[in-house]
RNA sequence: CGGGGAGUGGCGCAGUCUGGUAGCGCGCUUGCUUUGGGAGCAAGAUGUCGCAGGUUCGAAUCCUGUCUCCCCGACCA
């Protein structure tokens, strides 16, 4: 039964975060640099961020947002214009100091202290400061709104301790970044990223997320209101996937992005931003992957059918070649989700079983093999990603059909896939939800008590305020919990508060986070 | 940033205590035999032992400094 042999040597069960590690090696995504908390991403790896990136932009696009590029370095000045910002930055920004290095006398060189910079500038680690210095000078009049702006960069966060995609002190990001007439607008235009994050994510990447609000103590440094996606990971923790800030008239104020309203007076802008990260992929290790390697949906996967024909190194590779490439020509006509397929023709020397098991590592969805009994019965042998094993053998569940049947039905086949994928963890998400739980001690046993897949837990709250919400997040921050946000779609709340006994206000999502 | 652990061929590790010219497994190369499913045998290639100083006749090994990674905290999207 478990005869089993994993193409990995560590089982989330055994160890999630080696195996986490061990996902990123062998599905060859990045790897160390070198570099405190920077990695280098490598081109499958890369590839998905592509995927990604193609995927979100044309949501971006279809929104009227228009992409701009802005500097990599902020002048220091601009972060002390936001009392919060700056104090929810500072405290993790890299700074450039100066300009030009001289010898050191010893061999080596430093920075010449003749070179140093009047001004220090930041690099930046978002960039509502500087943009907001340009929409000051693109706004002019109510007829200049909504300003639509988004702009694809790396940023850089000091980070103390940092996780491969989780948690990197440079990452690359998408930031969109809005000012509009009022607060309507505004909001109406954070909800609208919201749910473009929502959508991306659970139909591009396969991740169920749950969209909502972030309670205050949660809230982006000088934002009026945070929302955010949470996908649910593999042990149960939650990661935050993406984020949409309602920024009020705070970074206007700061900025001085003002417009002439209709009636010929001066009104500040109300501006929002939002954004999602190369994190997103590490929610994609956590979500998809399994004892065998990275499993990539579909629609986000740079290669979605890998041909590996069986080479002999021998004179009728030719031929065998000759059907492999006839078949990669039926697939390049056909679509999946909405693009063509991407079919990838293994032809690199080496042992097809090798080759298949690279793959399945990397997790390219669909991976045929083809050898000259295959050719000589017109048939290749297909392995679905998602479905690995054949629980009976405990061996590759090895499918052989004819090529003209797999060439017309492989379009379907991915978006199977895609949609199994999301709908395994979605089962798995909403499994994991525990509700109504309304005694405080009960939640902290739910979470000590109940394994390594304690998930989330939904409680009814008064939602406090200043010292009231500081000592429920310190009674949180005891058993190292977290309140992940306030579901948009979530029932009204009906008790009383888990923290107070007061009447309780709203439902929320409690959760150990990344 | 505090506490703990670790850096030795591409990867995983032994050797470090008790200094004496670097070893194992996987992978890689070549050959033979195999070969419809992660092959076997044989031969071979790959290391300034993270980096910089120091002690010593001699340093992977001892000392000092430093960089990077992992785990636990603190911090944080």
């Amino acid at each position: 039964m478990s005869q089993i042999r994993h193409a990995l040597s560590v089982k989330r069960q055994d160890d999630f975060a080696k195996w986490y590690q061990e996902v990123i090696a062998a599905a060859d995504l990045a790897e160390e640099s070198g570099v405190r908390g920077c990695m280098v991403i490598k081109p499958w790896g890369y590839g998905i961020w592509e995927r990604i990136q193609r995927l979100m932009d044309d949501r971006i696009k279809a929104a009227g947002v228009q992409n701009c590029y802005f500097p990599l370095f902020i002048p220091l000045a601009n972060f002390t214009r936001e009392a919060e910002h700056v104090e929810g930055f500072a405290k993790e920004m890299a700074v450039v100091t100066h300009h030009r290095l001289i010898s050191d006398g010893k061999g080596g060189l430093m920075p010449d202290p003749a070179a140093k910079l009047e001004e220090p500038l930041v690099v930046r680690p978002t960039s509502e400061t500087i943009i907001g210095d340009a929409m000051a000078r693109w706004v002019q009049s109510w007829r200049d709104l909504p300003l639509l702006t988004n702009q694809w960069a790396n940023v850089v966060r000091w980070e103390m301790r940092t996780r491969m995609f989780l948690r990197t002190s440079e990452f690359l990001w998408q930031e969109g970044h809005t000012a509009h007439e009022n607060r309507e607008q505004a909001l109406e235009e954070t909800h609208r990223a919201l749910e473009m994050y929502r959508a991306c994510a659970e139909e591009d990447l396969a991740l169920p997320v749950i969209a909502g609000e972030k309670p205050e103590n949660e809230r982006f440094p000088g934002a009026v209101e945070t929302w955010s996606i949470e996908a649910m990971m593999q042990d149960g923790k939650a990661l935050q996937a993406g984020t949409s800030h309602y920024l009020g008239t705070n970074f206007a104020h700061a900025a001085g992005i003002q417009y002439q309203d209709r009636e010929g007076s001066q009104q500040y802008c109300h501006t929002t931003s939002w954004g999602v990260s190369t994190r997103l992929i590490g929610g994609v290790i956590m979500t998809h992957g399994d004892d065998d390697g990275l499993r990539v949906p579909p629609a986000i996967a740079p290669q979605q059918i890998i041909i590996i024909p069986m080479l002999r190194e021998a004179p009728e590779d030719a031929e065998l070649l000759a059907y492999c490439e006839e078949l990669r020509a039926m697939l390049a006509t056909q679509t999946a989700l909405g693009e063509r397929l991407r079919v990838l023709l293994d032809k690199i020397p080496g042992k097809a079983a090798a080759k298949r098991w690279d793959w399945v590592r990397k997790g390219a969805p669909v991976i045929l093999e083809v050898g000259p009994r295959d050719m000589a019965e017109g048939k290749v042998a297909m392995l679905r990603r998602d479905a690995l094993w054949n629980a009976e053998n405990g061996k590759p569940a090895m499918q052989f059909v004819t090529r003209e049947d797999f060439a017309a039905q492989a379009g379907a086949l991915l978006e199977e896939i895609q949609r199994s994928l999301f709908e395994e963890a979605r089962v798995r998400r909403d499994a994991n939800i525990t509700r109504g739980v309304t005694q405080w001690q009960a939640v902290v046993d739910h979470f000590e008590k109940s394994g390594k897949y304690p998930g989330w837990v939904e409680v009814e709250w008064a939602k406090p305020t200043g010292a009231a919400l500081e000592a429920v997040v310190e009674k949180l921050k005891a058993v190292k919990l977290t309140i992940r946000n306030v579901p948009r779609e979530g029932e009204p709340a009906t008790g009383t508060c888990i923290f107070t006994g007061e009447p309780a206000a709203e439902r929320i999502l409690i959760a150990r986070a990344y």
